[in-house]
DNA sequence: ACAAAAGTGTTGGAGATACACCCATGA
DNA sequence: TCATGGGTGTATCTCCAACACTTTTGT
């Protein structure tokens, strides 16, 4: 009986970016391969092979600081991806074949989502990644293996949170002013709030609490910061 | 680098399956090992490993046939499991012991739940399952490796899904009464709703669609059927 | 004093909730 | 004819949406 002896399992973070601008996605971009001239670099989910000993929680939080560098993000499980022949394309096969030992492995990913502030989160490249990028959700072009789809997905996972209110404010930025989460809101859910509205609203949201503390540095009328009080 | 050269990923189900007098889950008795009275057989929820060429949707349906003979239930996956030791119990060493050539083996495993009526639905126990038995929700003894806690993200993710109203009415019988349809949401959010506000609200979703059939074989004035439809 | 975003209440309407009686069928 | 669940409408209340002006700060 031909059981999965030999399959590979890796982990593929989509981390959204937040700033007043709208959201980005972070991805990087595969390494050139010396030898190698026919094989395109194509661009991609940071996302790995998990290790031996690791559960697919620290699988993920682990390979996103190896490739981007970033530590402390909240990352949710979304969906497991499994096609048979997810990473069978031509256009991944150069580079299956220079990084891994078995190339023609199937291999079956767990997806995970997050959210940051960008202004808090600064990725740098390391290992395979040659560069990283914050990408306009708007504007994704071609990604390695079955990404888009998984990048879909991950997008529709955090639209449907927010629509459900079951708000993980673990991925929402620490502080923050009020302003600041209704323009979260909007830009996720692709629609505009009253103002008023939503501060009722967030106000009889018993772990959103108010900080003493106020904005800085800005030329007008300075906002109350908040926060979230996960357990709640 | 020890990557996962070697890891198992299986698929369990679970199945839920109604009728007026609550909620039951479907499990399967593992069978006793012939040359061993250590072995205490133990409850399962449907899984087994997954073949090398068939998706993960196929899996899970495969796997529930090749266990309980059933077909067409609408399986969603809901959350992969994926702790290193979750297969390592003292418990069930004896039992992988005799079904696997690798007993020892890490295994991740994707977790899909279903719901079928109970009247459609008749479970019959094959390949490594002695029986198979619809247990009630509430009078779950301990079951195998971490199947417990699986069976409580899949009822909490069904609960998610009627609450928030996104209800794939893939779960639900093909055809049913309204009462029938109330009591399944009484049952599963334990809420109690009232008949004639239930009913309006169930006249707005457009893809409950009312049959020209009535219920037979009742002592009471017979109910109207309704179905449902997907694409809608 | 001006620019720029923060902050604050009230009202009307839609939608949710509460509630009780007659109907069709089989025994 | 009786027992059983099926089926229906209205009045009230709660919650949500719409709406505009004053406040605080930095320049």
């Amino acid at each position: 009986m031909p059981v999965s002896q030999s399959l590979h399992l890796s982990v593929d973070c989509v981390v959204f970016g937040y700033d007043n601008n709208g959201i980005k996605v972070l991805l990087i971009n595969q390494k050139g391969i010396p030898s190698d001239n026919t094989h395109q670099p194509l661009t991609q989910l940071p996302g790995d092979l998990i290790l031996m000993n690791e559960g697919l929680q620290q699988a993920a939080e682990r390979v996103l600081f190896d490739l981007t560098q970033l530590r402390g993000v909240y990352l949710k499980q979304f969906h497991a991806f499994g096609d048979p022949n997810r990473v069978k394309d031509l256009k991944d096969r150069a580079w299956l074949q220079s990084v891994r030992h078995l190339p023609d492995q199937r291999v079956v990913t767990i997806g995970y989502y997050g959210l940051v502030s960008l202004q808090d989160f600064h990725p740098r490249p390391a290992s395979f990644a040659r560069s990283v990028q914050w990408a306009d959700l708007g504007e994704i072009g071609q990604l390695a293996y079955d990404h888009n789809n998984i990048l879909d997905q991950a997008f529709e996972a955090l639209r449907e949170q927010m629509e459900s209110h079951h708000i993980s404010f673990e991925l929402l930025p620490k502080k923050f002013t009020l302003t600041q989460l209704q323009s979260l809101y909007e830009v996720v859910l692709d629609k505009k709030f009253d103002k008023r509205n939503f501060r009722k609203n967030v106000k009889k949201m018993t772990h959103v609490i108010p900080l003493d503390e106020k904005q800085t540095g800005v030329t007008h009328k300075p906002a109350q910061l908040f926060s979230y009080n996960p357990h709640k």
